[in-house]
DNA sequence: GATGAATGAGCGTTCATTCAT
DNA sequence: AATGAATGAACGCTCATTCAT
């Protein structure tokens, strides 16, 4: 209604709408991660934010739609923990191993901070439909993608193997990483530490496993 | 009645009902697969048999009832293809590279076989209930467990690592080949081989990715 | 097959089938009282007697059909009960009280012989369909106007109110019975003994509740 | 809000659902006593007030609970019935007739006012599961008790016999009263009149049926 | 005649979605 | 804008009945 000074860039209306939807996508996130995507009531999403039902679909057209936005922001968020590194940053092994290292760290970091990321991303989105399949996909393939940038850095910069399949090894060292974010490495109660996951990791990448 | 050389051993009678009850779990299996578990109706997996929908329940307690067999039989063909393989046969590293080959071919040949293997253990088991996941969870433990023999006696014979964290990459190995499972790996119409991928498995692992 | 003589009249064909019949009967007697109609599955059935459910559609044409013949066999063995005396045959009030002790007497032992029969009769029956509750209601009207009958007599006699109103009291009398039957009274574990309720019907009838 | 004189003493929110929660119950009550519990659909109930029949879900857990808040409800109405006269009022055996010929008006007024009410209390109920059972049996039961509360004052105020079995009589006199309510008695269309029975049981207690 | 595997009509129940208030 | 009562498509499951063996 009232000008207001130092607004985020959006009109004093929306931003309350805009609010709103932020709230619900949360809700839904966790509750999407919590119950799996067919056991998710909206009803459910309403209770965690004493709303009404009814006024979901005032900012999202049906479940799907919520979900899919769900998905859409936390691949973006993967999506910005990988683009905190530039791939041709590095100009000696020993700067890649360190950047290596904070790569890992980037993407652990990022289920550290919501674990429901992980079960949305690699579990979830798969099983509702084709489309949402391909969606998941092709995040994880853009994350391959940078992946294999790197390594084609390293092959040019001459530190990595002139032989490396970039395109398959980025594939594995991504399901790697994902298996950490699958297994909830990093968080309150598991096993496994972060630090352990990534040294191993980057043992395996440089040094291989033979005596 | 008559003896018969190389028969299943099981009665005669039980035999066709087994037979049905075979028949039902490959159609179930197929239609999990393609529609995932909670759009998979029981009507779906009658259609596909041409058989009543009624007939299920003369084999199976109810809906989960038939996932859960079907999990459960295709757990035990993953665990029959581990299997395949003594974890301390080998004793040269060249032995243990070509065991390391023939351990990928062998799981990746599951799911050449029936592609709807992959669908189910790495994605829809999982959505189901914590039981199955639990179910499903312990079929990739006893695989990673099997695999950690491997590089245990590896480290035993001298020709792997020293300081090699055993459980930790044993993890990471089987995430690579579960990736290759889950893209479809030697599946008509993808892009990448087999030999590829075992190609660069193998390379990652003796001789890690530098130069 | 071969000729037998001192054979029931019928053929020795039929006598099999009639035996089977009255086997099924009896069977069905006993799980319709026990689970209800409703609740009482065919293969209820054909698990008493240790027979192929198809076996039924053998010898009646359907659920319904079974179970009405069930409701007719026990309401002949009731009308056998109510026939046992002759409603003209007292001659004097003494000779009433006796009989009117007798036909409480026999109806008892009806239920006490097959505690079945009453909840067949009593309950079961009514709750199938309109024709059935039609068809217990005659039985149980049959039994009113039998006792009407001996009511009619002794009022011809006069030993018993002139003005008294036959019809409404040989229902009332009849309904008095019924909860007898209803309630078990006789059986195994029922705190009121037959002849405590047979000594109240007489005190009610005959000498009413006054001082 | 606002004050308002004879008002039902619940909120405005409330009362609208209390009325849809009613109407719902009055509507089951006609279905189950026509159809019985079994062929009673919930879509019966449904299409008797027009309403989509997911709507009843909002207002009962499932068919059983519809049906037993039926009963209850009925054999509250019952209850309310019996307890319209004090057992002990009576003091002379003048009054005493009174009294029961208006015990026996109410409790007839009861089934006049709605004829479901008989069916479902003795019959359908019975026939759904043995806690049903168990309910509508303490309500008969209750009704028994007091009767014989009639009973036993009568006996202490010196107007009824002193060797009266009041338990098994009051069981008889319900008896009565109960096929009266199972033959519709009052009702139109029906040969027998409420006073012809209550006459008649009058007679029969107070005066036999002797001449 | 006896069997029981096969069948599918039918019903109870859930829940995403709508819309009058 | 917010609500939640109403809705009905959809599905899991049962069981009386049929019929090939």
């Amino acid at each position: 209604m009232s000008f207001r000074m130092n607004e985020a860039p959006t009109t004093p209306d929306s931003s309350r709408t805009d609010q709103r939807r932020n709230d619900i996508l949360l809700a839904a996130r966790k509750v999407f991660a919590e119950k799996g995507y067919r056991d998710a009531g909206i009803a459910d999403i309403a209770a965690e934010l004493k709303l009404g039902h009814g006024t979901f679909y005032r900012y999202f057209k049906n479940k799907r739609d919520i979900f899919q936005s769900v998905v859409a922001q936390v691949a973006s968020r993967l999506a910005g923990a990988i683009a905190a590194e530039r791939p041709d940053a590095s100009t000696t092994l020993a700067e890649y191993r360190q950047q290596v290292r904070r790569w890992g760290h980037h993407l652990l970091d990022v289920i550290q901070r919501d674990p429901h990321i992980a079960r949305i991303l690699l579990q979830e989105a798969a099983a509702v439909d084709e489309e949402l399949r391909e969606t998941v996909n092709r995040a994880w393939d853009l994350c391959a993608q940078i992946t294999e940038a790197y390594l084609v850095n390293g092959k040019k910069r001459g530190f990595l193997r002139a032989n490396l399949n970039t395109r398959i090894t980025a594939m594995a060292l991504n399901a790697v990483i994902n298996e950490a974010m699958r297994r909830g490495v990093g968080q309150t109660g598991n096993a496994e530490s972060v630090d352990e996951w990534i040294d191993a990791i980057e043992n395996l990448m440089f040094d291989g496993i033979r005596a």
